[in-house]
RNA sequence: GCUGGCGUAGCUCAAUCGGUAGAGCGGCUGAUUUGUAAUCAGCAGGUUAUGGGUUCAAGUCCCUUCGCCAGCUCCA
């Protein structure tokens, strides 16, 4: 074979010699290119622009445009960055880098001592050499030997071991840029320089090999981009999201707050309390549409209820025990299910009565690591939207796509968009039979699919006694959070002697469910509240009106309005403050308020207000009579209609 | 729980070399009666998270405990 011909985007083919790289592809197709070139993307796959072509594969030039090209110097930049630690540290083991580059990058090393925030400024200052020597990527391909007395000859011991993870018969690549060699797949931008802007972010400690029992090596996160816009950009997003942490929206909104005397139990202020109640009635509202009955269940049970459901093997040490008459040990209840499984046994069931939907929102404590806590986001004292289905196992399909209809509804009226769905497959530490575990799985895939979505896999995320479905979404800041889920459980009706009489008289052990549409309220709060920078859509707003009178003249009928409305169910307050009606306007706004209703002399004659809406038109808004106005918001309200539109990232300061 | 960082008024932050705690916002009081994002003035507010130590002297240096933040681990 004299040449190779591979296939471009645009549909021409190229022909090279025989073992050409993708970079001399580039070089082929234009100077241009070639200098920009950071990779390749052969028949769909990321490769390095060092790697030879194959005859009749479909190649394209990957720069910084692509998304992909911004993972590249992500992944280069955390060589750089091992490199200047190595220059700066000589004494320090290089371990390994971040496999997936979509994000940051990181580096683990073994170091004598911990880094500290002036090393990281140093490590910044070294890296910055480096890039400015525009030191040359280098690719080979070794022997498992060569690769071994490489990294022993460093000293790398921790390499080494990582030497033996590579399967037998797969390449073993090693990358170079100056003095600096690593153990890597690749791809690599070519030369240093092309890492155009960087910054480390943070040093923290992370367990050799992802396990706590192993030592603790020293982590240090970066991020990279093509240039120093893309930085700043990126940058100024952080900065977004510091201003939307839910921890600060809470004390600005005066919604609730975390205090040392419980940690991780949060105190509800009366406005929180009102979101919180009113996401729990709205779902509450849905329940008798999709065929729920709330239950109540105890808050402390023998512990003998968690041995049985299996809870206290796996999560004894999570748990608040407690000590009741003698020797009885008793448990707060960190989940309902155990309780629901209780109380199905309670009596004999038919199969009449399935599916049997019990649904729960007692408050439910978990005695979490201290270092978990985070806000209302990891708590020990939470409640979730929770129910427990228990059906005939042919029913469990429907049950699921039942599911997804009230999902779907919830989320409109949250203005929750975009949600992907996956199965999380069975964990190592599993209960039940391997075999059920595999249908039960294929059984919520299929259900996924038939519900009309695409089914990712989350492999071994799955709980213990159950594969998951999971909901997530992407919030306005593009993070990814798991909201809804749904779970198959293999063990508990087993473990509860679940049975039922079946249409032929013998008794059948039911499928349950796990599912909850929110989960935990507490982090759903959080979630919710990052998402929507504290606009909650108008029905779920804590307060939805506030009545600005302009002077104490029309104070009477600002009482009025504010009784009109508060009897039409709006949640309506005066500012009846001797303030100027722009500095109510802005503590109003401030507040997210999403309606301003303002009434002075001319409102008073006329029998009008005059509604200023947030994020409504800039002109001067008109007056509207009061019964319309009033008649028109409680209908507003009802329909559920206003969804939070989420402000771009700095308009809400305008 | 582990690693690192942090903890000063309700909030955001000052306080030089270790020299005896200050501002803005908020709160309160008074004046102002205001038409679409901040009217003016005055007043109060602190065991510098906690307990110990070093020192003539500690917000500042050292140790303890607690909490918070980031990450790790975990997340029924």
């Amino acid at each position: 074979m004299s040449e190779i011909e591979v296939r471009l985007p645009d549909g021409r083919t190229l022909a090279l010699p025989p073992g050409a790289s993708v970079l001399a592809a580039a070089e082929r197709i234009g100077a241009g290119l070639a200098r920009a070139a950071l990779a390749g993307r052969v028949d769909g796959r990321l490769v390095d622009l060092r790697a030879p072509l194959a005859n009749g594969s479909a190649l394209e030039i990957v720069t910084a445009k692509d998304p992909a090209g911004s993972e590249v110097i992500r992944h280069s930049a955390e060589h750089v960055m091992a490199d200047a630690v190595k220059r700066l540290f000589p004494g320090a083991q290089i371990d390994v880098g971040r496999s997936d580059h979509s994000e940051k990058f990181q580096y683990d090393f073994l170091v004598e001592r911990p880094f500290t925030p002036e090393d990281l400024a140093r490590i910044e200052e070294e890296m910055a050499r480096i890039v400015a020597e525009k030191a040359p990527f280098t690719r080979e391909i070794v022997g498992r030997d060569e690769a071994r007395s490489v990294f022993a000859g460093l000293g790398e011991t921790l390499k080494v071991s990582r030497l033996d993870d590579i399967p037998a018969g797969e390449p073993i690549t090693l990358f170079r840029h100056g003095r600096f060699v690593d153990l890597c797949r690749g791809p690599h931008v070519q030369r240093t320089d092309q890492i155009g802007a960087f910054k480390l972010i943070e040093v923290a400690g992370a367990y050799w090999r992802g396990d706590e029992r192993n030592p603790m090596l020293q982590r240090i996160y970066g991020i990279a981009f093509a240039t120093k816009k893309d930085l700043d950009e990126h940058l100024e997003r952080l900065e977004e999201a510091r201003r939307r942490d839910h921890r600060r929206l809470g004390a600005e909104l005066d919604l609730f707050h975390l205090d040392p005397i419980s940690p991780g139990s949060p105190f509800y202020h009366p406005k929180g309390m009102v979101l919180y109640n009113g996401l729990v009635s709205y779902i509450r509202s849905l329940y008798p549409k999709y065929g729920y009955q709330e239950v109540m269940t105890p808050q402390l049970f023998r512990s003998e209820l968690f041995k049985t459901s299996g809870h206290y093997d796996l999560f004894h040490d999570d748990m608040f025990l407690v000590q009741g008459d003698e020797d009885e040990e008793l448990g707060v209840k960190p989940m309902n299910c155990p309780g629901h499984c209780h109380l199905f046994a309670s009596r004999k069931r038919s199969y009449r009565e399935l599916p049997l939907r019990l649904a729960e929102f007692s408050r439910l404590h978990r005695n979490e690591r201290s270092g978990a806590l985070t806000g209302l986001s990891r708590v020990r004292s939470m409640a979730q939207d929770d129910g427990h289905i228990y059906c005939e196992p042919e029913q469990v399909g429907d049950e699921v796509n039942r599911f997804f209809e009230m999902m779907n509804e919830v989320y409109r009226d949250l203005g929750i968009e975009g949600v992907q769905i996956s199965v999380s497959t069975r964990p190592d530490d599993f209960f039940g039979d391997p075999a059920d575990w595999d249908r039960a799985e294929e059984t919520l895939v299929q259900a996924v699919r038939a519900a009309g979505h695409a089914c990712g896999i989350k492999p071994k995320e799955g709980a213990f006694y159950a594969p998951k479905v999971e909901c997530d979404f992407f919030d306005v800041l593009g993070r990814r959070w798991t909201l809804a889920t749904v779970q198959l459980d293999m063990a508990m009706p087993g473990r509860f002697g679940l049975r039922y009489v079946g249409r032929d008289g013998t008794e059948k052990q039911p499928a349950m469910l796990h599912r909850a549409v929110l989960g935990s309220l507490e982090r759903f709060i959080a979630i919710y509240l990052e998402h929507t920078a504290g606009d909650f859509p108008l029905w779920l707003a804590p307060v939805q009106a506030t009545v600005l009178p302009i002077t104490d003249r029309t104070l009477g009928y600002a009482r009025k309005v504010e009784e009109r409305l508060q009897t039409a169910g709006v949640r309506a307050v005066l500012d009846g403050r001797g303030e100027k009606l722009g500095f109510k306007i802005r503590e109003a706004e401030m507040q997210k308020i999403p309606l301003m209703v303002v009434v002075g002399d001319q409102e008073e004659a006329n029998g009008t207000v005059t509604p200023r809406r947030r994020f409504g038109p800039k002109e001067a808004p008109a007056a509207v009579p009061l019964d319309v106005f009033v008649a028109g918001l409680a209908e507003e309200i009802a329909s559920r209609r206003s969804v939070p539109r989420s402000p771009a990232v700095g308009e809400q300061h305008r």
